[in-house]
DNA sequence: GCATGATCATGC
DNA sequence: GCATGATCATGC
């Protein structure tokens, strides 16, 4: 038996060997024989670190990695941003979901609490061009889960637990819960399950920490973490006995039926109500937030905010857009690692405000995520526009309008073709283009006017009925 | 300079 | 009055 270069049955040790690591790459830490191995191993970062640098072989184990001393060692990118700010590249994916085992858990007794709740984490700097092994190591560190959060992800848990023992393991979403989620593991195609209580097979899934919670981790890991945030959850008693969500939702109903003006007076606030962060301040404003700050429980759950503007009939005035996609971009990828399935995971919190005459009132807030079926309308959206771009087809004809413009008739899902979803231009004007890996056979243009995925301003106003 | 959230304007 | 193409305006 060979002897390992750290003490199994010592925390310390493990820990302090890891640290080793620190301003290096793998290539620079292991043997000579990881690089000879690696030509043939085309193992992610995390199987290399732990094969040729902690010396065990990669396992699927319930118990932690290191299971004298209850530590699981995780390895995540990160990537930088301006000014020499970290960010996660992605969720940390943790341990596969057990629909048919977890029914007879509890969170204590549970897979995921047993193997995850001590962490030894490494984060490395991921780099497009570099192989796994020249990824350069930035950050190696144990994380413990702070009180509060821990009572969050508890509740998270509980929600994905109670989920699927209702049979509804297919109907997982990430945007179900705040810190933890039930991400989408192994992409292409295959990897279905058995689920209690139900004979559909579900789509596998994985515990997850939010992208935006791993931000938290690692500004608290590297002591970067600047004070401007601002909590909803100032206590843990506050959470033992309230959901976020109605921390948030009791914050905002003394407004009801109050216009903006009303609604500023009443915090004693002066707000450009023409600048772009309106909305965000004000609501801010309400929470109990300084504007300068951020809102800690919102960035680490990656809440999107949208603020909603509603006609006298609860119709949106607008349809809600999101970023542009990019025409080579979509069609590589799979329906499960685009940006707007991404998207869609993810939790919202709707803020409709409605026109009364010409002043604005607010009428409620609303936390959403996008039910399962409805995903797969946005599916067959997503579908539609990949295929358009693969084949080349996205002018249909070109009109002349009065003032002898050139106006463009495309292909592209259109806004009776489906309930939820539809596309159209997003850019600054429609000289502001990306390239199309396919010619355009109408205009035979290889760029094309930006675009996005919008979702249906009917579709919100049904969102804003329910309840 | 551009990405992004938000909004406008025309024609049916 | 809606659908759709197009564009604005702020902040990083």
């Amino acid at each position: 038996m060979k002897t390992l270069p750290y003490d199994l049955n010592s925390k310390e040790s493990i820990i302090k060997y890891a640290k080793n690591l620190l301003n290096k790459s793998l290539s620079e830490s292991c043997e000579k024989n990881l690089i000879e191995n690696s030509k043939t191993n085309k193992g992610g970062f995390g199987q290399l670190l732990e094969k040729f640098y902690f010396l065990y072989e990669p396992n699927s184990d319930s118990e932690p990695d290191f299971k004298e001393v209850g530590l699981e060692l995780k390895s995540s990118p990160i990537k930088k941003l301006k000014r020499l700010d970290y960010v996660s590249k992605e969720r940390l994916v943790l341990n596969i979901i057990n629909y048919l085992e977890i029914i007879s858990q509890d969170f204590e007794t549970s897979s995921f609490w047993k193997k995850n709740k001590n962490l030894l984490l490494i984060f490395y700097f991921y780099e497009k061009d570099k192989k796994a092994i020249d990824f350069k190591i930035e950050i190696v560190n144990e994380w413990n889960f702070p009180e509060i959060d821990l009572e969050i992800i508890k509740k998270d848990w509980q929600t994905i637990y109670q989920k699927i023992k209702e049979g509804k393991a297919h109907e997982l979403s990430e945007g179900d819960t705040l810190y933890l989620g039930a991400s989408t593991k192994g992409s292409k195609g295959g990897n279905l399950r058995d689920q209690p209580n139900n004979s559909i097979k579900a789509k596998q899934r994985a515990f997850s920490l939010k992208q935006g919670y791993v931000n938290h981790i690692i500004a608290s890991l590297t002591g970067n973490y600047k004070n401007n945030y601002g909590k909803l959850i100032p206590s843990l008693a506050t959470i033992k006995n309230n959901s976020l969500e109605s921390i948030v939702i009791n914050k905002f109903k003394k407004y009801h039926n109050k216009t903006i003006f009303e609604i500023q007076q009443e915090l004693n606030i002066n707000l450009n109500t023409k600048s772009k962060n309106f909305y965000a301040n004000l609501t801010k404003a309400i929470l109990g937030i300084e504007l300068e700050n951020q809102i800690e429980e919102f960035t680490k759950a990656d809440i999107i905010v949208k603020t909603i503007r509603l006609k006298e009939n609860n119709l949106p005035k607008e349809d809600i857009s999101f970023p542009a996609f990019k025409f080579d971009e979509i069609i590589y990828q799979e329906w499960e690692e685009s940006k707007f399935f991404n998207i869609l995971e993810q939790k919202f919190l709707f803020i409709f405000f409605k026109f009364d005459k010409d002043e604005l009132k607010f009428e409620k807030v609303k936390f959403w995520n996008m039910p399962y079926l409805d995903k797969l309308e946005a599916k067959k959206v997503w579908e539609q526009t990949v295929n358009i771009v693969k084949t080349g087809n996205i002018v249909k004809s070109i009109s002349i309008n009065k003032n002898k413009q050139k106006i463009r008739n495309t292909n592209f899902p259109n806004k009776n073709s489906n309930k939820v979803a539809h596309v159209r231009p997003h850019g600054l004007n429609k000289n502001d283009t990306l390239p199309l890996p396919v010619k355009d056979k109408f205009t035979k243009s290889a760029h094309y006017t930006k675009h996005c995925f919008w979702l249906n301003a009917s579709y919100i106003q049904k969102i804003f009925n329910e309840d």
